[in-house]
DNA sequence: GCAATATATCGATAAATGTCAATATATTAT
DNA sequence: ATAATATATTGACATTTATCGATATATTGC
């Protein structure tokens, strides 16, 4: 997995507006009509976040009929939290580094 | 912990560069100058994306003398970690939600 | 004190992002 | 077929972010 799409997975946290919606969606599968009365946006505008929250993984969307039915992505979210782990984890090169950097 | 606080940790994972310096950081600490030669961007930018990294949490300066040492800050990484498990945890109030939304 | 070095800040600019009203598309009910 | 409804897309605009060169600040060595 390259840089860009762990970017496009952490994107789902970084605004204010979709960590509500994600707050919402905590309490369970929610149609886009539902969601819009929770959460004060224009309908463009969660629609525009919809698309942030499952391109990064987190959400899945459902059609059925004319609603769409988002909910939190069980597998997507192991992902991220995977990928959180790995990024901040210390690598073995570690070892080559002792030592300490510019301090001559 | 309110929702801007809550952005402002996921930042730090939410720029390909921010990322690229992250992996650098995995091996250990390192001074800005180390991190600027490994990273193809201006000084101005490396620092304007430390800040970005110590403000989030994820990373911790240390000033010694005229260099600044840039590590991972363990503590932060732990709180991140528990942040992302918590905004993706269903909550208790799934069972009120058992009828399906919007299926009239 | 002065020169050299490392880093931070400032100001300008370009690119990306969030927002909405308007419109388009898809589905359902009549 | 038409009207009504739910959602997505478009286009315009405002805000935020990333970037850099230039400058300021802090530290060290002479």
């Amino acid at each position: 997995m390259n840089n860009s799409d762990k970017v496009k997975v952490f994107k789902a946290f970084c605004d204010e507006r979709r960590i509500e919606i994600l707050n919402q969606l905590k309490c369970g599968e929610k149609c886009a009509c539902k969601l819009l009365e929770d959460v004060d946006i224009s309908q463009a505008t969660l629609s525009h976040h919809m698309k942030i929250l499952c391109d990064s993984g987190i959400v899945n969307g459902r059609k059925e009929g004319k609603w769409m039915h988002y909910s939190i992505n069980k597998e997507g979210c192991q992902l991220a939290e995977d990928l959180l782990k790995e990024m901040i984890q210390p690598c073995v090169c570690q070892s080559n580094n002792q030592e300490d950097c510019c301090t001559k």
